[in-house]
DNA sequence: TTTAATGCAAACATTTTGCACCCTG
DNA sequence: CAGGGTGCAAAATGTTTGCATTAAA
């Protein structure tokens, strides 16, 4: 996504950081898509089999950058550690995790979405985001 | 809830466990509502307030019975431990968190609720529980 | 050349676990 | 008395941070 590559150089500049081969390395992991919900250790041995060592510390500190700059959402998927995803705001979405198995499948909520912005208007809230998780077993599982 | 207790009561005997003063009095605080959204630091220090000197490893291992229960949820504020609440499904409710002063205030969604378990049915699942949670600053907050 | 970025290891915070001892049925 | 329960301390995670070194503008 060249957009949000822009973006989070701009956000880096806006706050006197720099842009470099290891931070970008990071952003173009996590855009890639190449596993939709990676954790910091997927990120991390990932780019190990393409031949690119980049420590835990540098990629924690990245993802916190990117979190910060609203280009990637941190999200809980009801492990003991977080998961991320570029954000997407456009296409509002949440998580089904099956209990069983531990697949996650995405879906849309276009009116779940308005629900909420109404629901935070009326509370006086200016929202910034939300996260919906839905626990259940999968089709496969669900047979036992 | 005199129900509930005893709902805990039998899911202990029917996994071959014993009801414990320590596991009434951790049940208790949480669904005294004292605070709503407690957790394991702060029931261990409610109750060391009123005199019961009960240790983390016993109170997180009291919060594991009480979630595979099904009494009780593991719900994430954003923050980086767990907190925890009666589980009610009656009045199926979502946390809207302040990302400036942290104040966490609960809103009702039957409506999303149906929504959820509709999109849970089209996809195969049979559904356990889901959580929504919004992130955004309160009135107080938001002038800022 | 100057400032920030990185890797490493240590520090942290939360949660789990092994073990000796205690309680309960 | 037997089996599980508890506290303590240690271990296991996941994440952050201090510091010496390296890299980028």
């Amino acid at each position: 996504m060249k957009r949000g590559f822009d973006k989070f150089r701009a956000f880096l500049r806006g706050h006197g950081l720099i842009l470099t081969k290891t931070r970008e390395l990071v952003f173009r992991e996590i855009f890639s898509f190449a596993s939709p919900h990676p954790n910091a250790y997927e990120i991390r041995d990932r780019l190990l089999k393409k031949g690119h060592r980049v420590s835990l510390a540098t990629i924690y500190r990245t993802l916190n950058l990117l979190v910060r700059s609203g280009l990637v959402s941190s999200i809980d998927l009801g492990e003991n550690h977080s998961h991320f995803e570029p954000e997407r705001t456009r296409t509002a979405h949440g998580h089904l995790i099956c209990l069983s198995c531990g697949r996650v499948r995405e879906f849309s909520h276009a009116d779940i979405r308005e629900a909420i912005v109404k629901i935070g208007r009326a509370k006086g809230y200016r929202l910034d985001k939300f996260s919906i998780q839905v626990f259940g077993f999968c089709e496969r599982c669900g047979k036992a």
